[in-house]
Order: C-alpha cells, then sequence, then structure tokens
DNA sequence: TGTACATCAGTGAACGCGCGTTCACTGATGTAC
DNA sequence: TGTACATCAGTGAACGCGCGTTCACTGATGTAC
C-alpha cells in the first residue's frame, strides 16, 4: 500500500497543476514562443523565482504543456471511439475519432498549435513526449485493422505506382505488425493509405484553423465530414 | 517613359532588400514571433531607429517577409510546371508542381513556417498577402482543369456520400468558374478532391518538416511521390 | 508523546540582458529657379 | 551652370518595459529518535 499523502505532496501536485493550468491559459496570449515563466508566477501570485521550485526551467513548462495537450487530445479521440456501441461498425467510429480529434482542436486552438504547428525555436522536445503524441495515429490504427479482420477489402495501389512507396514506410510498417494480432499480412498499401489520412486529418484542420481555407470553405464542419468520409473510402472501408 | 531612377531611389531598394534578407536569416534563428528589429539593424550595421525609414513597425517587416516568401514559392511551382514540355502530360505537371513545393519547403524550412506553421501571435496578416498566397492553389488547378478538358474522367462521390460535402465549398467551386474557360460544368467532386489533396499536401509536408513522421517514414521524398500519385489517381487523374 | 534536526516552499533583491519606438539632430542628396 | 531651399537617410540618446535565472534568507512542514 502506498504512503499517505503529506501535506506537502498534495499542495506540491495542486499547486503544479495550478502553474500549469495558468501556462495553458498565458499561452493563448502570447504564443509557445512567447511564454514567459514571469508572467505565469504574476498569474498564480507567486514571486517567479517561487516557480522554479515546480519547473527547473521555462522548457521543462513547455513540455509539461505538451504532455498535457497530447494526452486531452488522445482522451478526447479514444472517448469518441469507445462511445460507438456497435463496436464493429469501424466506419462510425472512424468519424467520431476524427470528429472528436476537430473539436478538441477548435476548443483549444493554441493548444492545438503546440503541437501540431511549427516547432517553438530553440526547443527539442524530450524523449517523453513520443508516447503522448502517437495516440491518435494508434487508434486510427485499430479501427482500421479492425474493419481489415472483419473482411474490408485493402486499398489497392493506383496503375503505374512504383515500388518506391512501400519501402519509404518500413517503420511504419513493422511497427503496426507488432501491435496487431492479425494474422494475415498488413497490406502495404493499406499502411500508406493510413499515413496519407493521418496527415490529411490534420492538413485539413492546420488549414482550417489557420485560415486557409477563407474563401473557399464556407461550411467547415460538412466538409471536414465530408474529406473524413473519402479519406475512410479511399481506405477500403466499407 | 519613366524617370532615371536617382541614387537616392536606388540605395532605398537596395537597402530595403537587404533588410529584408538580414530579417529572413534572423527569422531562421528566433522564429518569426522573436523576429527583432534591433537584431536586423545590427545585422545590416545600422542604428535600430534607421531601420524605421523602411519599414514602419515590425509588423510591416513580417509582412513583407510573408509576401515574399509566398512570391517565391509561387515562382519555384509555377517555374516546375512550366518546365514540363508535353503541356497535355497534366500527371508529370502535378508531379513536377508538387515536387517543386516539397523542395522550396525543404530548402526554407523557416520561411515554410511563417507561410504554413501557426500564425504569430498579436499579428494579423493584411489584404495584400492574399494573392500571392493563392498562387500554389491555382496553378494546381490550372492543371486539374487542363486533364479534365483533355477528357479525363471526374471522380466520383463515395457510395453513400451526403450533399453536405458538395454545398460546402461554395465559395470555392463560384471561383473556379470565374477563373476557368470551362464549357462543361465544374463538377463539384472533383473541386472537393482538389480542395482536400491541396490541404493533403501541405498536410504531408508539415509533418515532415515537423518531425511528425519520424519512427514512421524513412524515405521521405518516395513518400511524397507516392502520396502526390495517389492524390492525383484520387482525382481521377490517368 | 516530545524534541531536535532535516527538508523544502516561498521571498525579495539582484545579475545582465534585449526589446519597440520616439525624438531632435546632422549632413548628404535632389530640385526649382 | 550656379545657388538656395527642400527632402530624406542615418545618428545617438532616451523612454519604459519585460525577460530567465541565481542566491542567501525565513519560516513552515515532516521525520527520526
Amino acid at each position: 500500500m502506498e504512503k499517505a499523502r503529506t501535506a506537502r505532496q498534495r499542495a506540491r501536485e495542486d499547486i503544479t497543476a495550478e502553474i500549469l493550468e495558468a501556462a495553458r491559459i498565458r499561452l493563448a496570449e502570447t504564443g509557445p514562443g512567447g511564454l514567459s515563466l514571469r508572467a505565469v508566477a504574476r498569474d498564480v501570485e507567486m514571486v517567479s523565482s517561487a516557480v522554479y521550485r515546480y519547473f527547473p526551467s521555462r522548457d521543462h513548462l513547455l513540455t509539461a504543456l505538451l504532455i498535457r495537450a497530447y494526452d486531452e487530445l488522445g482522451d478526447a479521440a479514444e472517448t469518441a471511439d469507445e462511445t460507438v456501441v456497435d463496436r464493429s461498425d469501424t466506419a462510425a467510429r472512424w468519424m467520431a475519432t476524427c470528429r472528436a480529434v476537430r473539436e478538441w482542436a477548435l476548443a483549444h486552438p493554441h493548444d492545438y498549435a503546440l503541437l501540431y504547428g511549427s516547432p517553438v525555436t530553440g526547443y527539442a522536445a524530450p524523449q517523453d513526449t513520443v508516447v503522448p503524441a502517437t495516440r491518435v495515429v494508434v487508434r486510427l490504427i485499430e479501427i482500421v485493422v479492425a474493419a481489415q479482420e472483419s473482411g474490408a477489402k485493402p486499398p489497392l495501389p493506383p496503375p503505374g505506382a512504383t515500388s518506391g512507396f512501400a519501402q519509404s514506410f518500413r517503420g511504419a510498417v513493422a511497427e503496426i505488425e507488432r501491435r496487431t494480432a492479425l494474422t494475415l499480412d498488413v497490406p502495404t498499401e493499406l499502411v500508406g493509405r493510413l499515413l496519407m489520412a493521418w496527415s490529411s486529418v490534420f492538413g485539413v484542420l492546420s488549414f482550417e484553423l489557420w485560415g486557409h481555407l477563407i474563401g473557399a470553405v464556407e461550411d467547415r464542419a460538412a466538409y471536414f465530414d465530408g474529406v473524413v468520409a473519402r479519406l475512410w473510402h479511399d481506405l477500403g472501408g466499407v
């Protein structure tokens, strides 16, 4: 059994969370590059040096924000998928998951920018962010694999396609083979289409959020749904 | 006939260009949010206040950088397309144009980030950036329209598709109808697929540049080519 | 249970730094007669 | 062609500001005997 938490430990957790939340709000006003420890300290009514008891530097604070945001997004995506009661309705699961990503992005545009926007100059994300960062793709993979297992026909390479494409993402194929219980071979073209779909979803979202669709697309939600449905279709989904 | 330029006018143009170039180099080290007039002034060996003779504020400098980068990218894309001698080989033109975008992005990652990354907090791009910003899509549209005119069959909506998608980008359809000499109707699904392809190209590129493909895709060039070929196939291209 | 010592949160001053922008000025270049 | 005046590029000092990080410190909380 765990030792009971002391008052000090509880306070530390609470205050760490408070600082993180204040930093997140700051993020919206200054952007990640302009995030300032002093400003955050002011918001939580601490002297700036006190924050160093919780985060040893500005970069550690950024890392914590990054992980937290990836985890929130991962939670949102996974929860949305699990809300679909008919687990064999993989098309619905795909749709629900993608929509959840969009909704989270619209609700937290600055956190989204931190994750999928241009990297912060002078800051290199450490290894700890890798696992939380992959939660969304991993879930998308699971859905597509489930569709295959229940008999969806995998997509075919377009006529005239070269082998260079299939060779280019061996790492992803190996990763998927390790993670799945698929007895049949993982069709390479399917993995390629999956990677494409993954970056398309975020490409469309980034375009929507950063204003590149202004003047072209009016109903952004309907557009997103249509795109996601087509990506599913191109994956061989039914 | 134009009046001959005076020494002053020539000097002004030269120095404006020098400042812009210095700013561009700075951009790589600080990111757009951290771009500092004083640092740029130092680089061109001027006193900081002197820069104000050329750019009335930091934001005007950013705008100039933005326009310059969009124009460079537009030039690169258009030139690449025009290099294809057989103008009726629209597949080759599509490929060449997309590749040129990637090459420019790899050669100028910080300018790419300025254009397609998260927007700079506290800075709103003025109207002057709109036209240069659309040069790449416009060229992609021209290529796809040329393919249609020479008999490519337009893509079909996937089975079960709703009308919401087609309705969502009326602005884009109207824009394309105004710009093209197409006598036949512009197929709506084609326009949708075109918008999708457009954001997919930049989605893939952003993922490549910001490190989201690490561990999944090894041969980035082959992957990009494969993606672009599939996008063309999905557009109904031959 | 009570006491002595160790741990740790938070303080406040200081370090050295860079920033955007304004302003009155000097001196060179351009123009009108 | 020569001179008087107007325009403009660049100077240097100053404004008020915020930043990350360090350090010696006080006082509260936790722990071992």
